[in-house]
DNA sequence: TAATAAAGTTAGACTAATCTAACAAATTTA
DNA sequence: TAAATTTGTTAGATTAGTCTAACTTTATTA
């Protein structure tokens, strides 16, 4: 049987070589990652080399097993089912799903977490506009533009946000931005990299970190 | 922070208070409803004590403080919540929901437990005939006969049952009975207390045991 | 009421998950 | 390439929840 905590670690390890396009994970990345001291990830990664979920020398970096990947997965499609009923049936906002979803990826139950894929019709995207992995584990990797990579001058449309945590969604709600909203890149201050963005008419400041957060079409 | 353990120690201690109609509860008795050693059950008593949601003291029984017992109606609140959710809107069969809501009810999040509560119209009753507590905690205790005290020739109707296990309710199926279902007592062995049974026009022998784990009307 | 049984407690040990503090290896950079 | 920095590891401690084995208190019964 695997613990919450083992699903946690293995979950970022995913998370995190998927961001970086490489498969290769750092241990105080790791430790970074989840909040706690690389002491305590490496400890746990001994457990779980010792299991067979990720590949792991001293002083190396770490990479998921085939085992380790697909258990990953698959806490990566409840966490976004999940999200999705919450957004879709339960009236969450946008930003509320997260944290409750945390939560709810760790129940087990395959029967559970099908029945929820059926009641909502197998959706192929949560809120955020991440991709839902399918039963198998295929998870459609779209090539994703951030609000960074937008000229001056040019529209976008925000589809999805990388970084998930509530902190960051309730600012991006306050600035007026959501799935789906239309920005128009206005200018950038050479200086401080800061960017001037209209949404709906109307006009904010974002920061370099804010932008690269954001991801667009 | 209340941990899942200590959820559950208090949700026993409820259950077991409101089965036996006494509020107070024995160290051994509480141990083995929840699977452990009496050990264990007295350390943890002591934890509980020091947050006083148990009033405990050395080989006396343990009766839930004001503060244990709405924890304690929380947590049966929110498994009766996902089990109704579970049954009504996932297809889950009546004998499965248990197992699952077992994990659900520690999800922490009033919203959610508010919201599902919303999506559910408000439910009364769980899928097993069981009463769902309201959000201030208010639980309408019935009088609740079992099919053990219904004379031979008489007509009754199942309308939830006593043991939760899925052992349990899996064999209720197994006999063709189900929530709502007219039973018909034929006869009474006096030997080994054996009941026949009618359910919808099917003959069946159950025991003591089972008898007085079936509620009616 | 004295012996026996049942119920409850304590002491000591284990595992999982975490920490701090000290140390070792690998990498970067002056 | 030697020094400095970053990255990773080890040892030892802590807390929650569990156990077994031995013990004490309370209740039952012969």
């Amino acid at each position: 049987m695997i613990s919450f905590t083992e699903e946690n670690y293995l979950k970022a390890l995913l998370r995190i070589s998927f961001d970086s396009g490489n498969d290769e994970v750092g241990t105080n990345e790791l430790a970074m990652n989840l909040g706690v001291k690389p002491a305590t990830a490496n400890d746990m990664l001994k457990r779980l080399r010792d299991k067979s979920l990720v590949d792991f020398e001293k002083y190396k970096k770490i990479t998921l097993t085939r085992e380790g990947k697909n258990i990953a997965t698959e806490v990566i499609r409840k966490h976004r089912l999940w999200e999705s009923f919450l957004y879709e049936k339960l009236e969450f906002s946008w930003d509320e799903v997260h944290d409750v979803a945390e939560q709810l990826e760790h129940i087990q139950s395959s029967k559970l977490i099908d029945k929820l894929d059926k009641f909502l019709d197998y959706p192929v995207f949560d809120p955020h506009g991440d991709p839902i992995p399918s039963k198998g584990g295929e998870l459609t990797r779209q090539f994703r533009k951030t609000l960074l990579d937008i000229p001056v001058g040019q529209l976008c449309k925000m589809v999805s946000v990388k970084d998930n945590s509530s902190a960051f969604l309730q600012y991006v709600v306050k600035v007026g931005l959501g799935i789906n909203n239309e920005i128009l890149v206005q200018s950038r201050h050479e200086y401080d990299a800061l960017m001037v963005i209209v949404v709906n008419g109307v006009e904010s400041s974002v920061s370099e970190k804010f932008a690269e957060n954001i991801y667009v079409v």
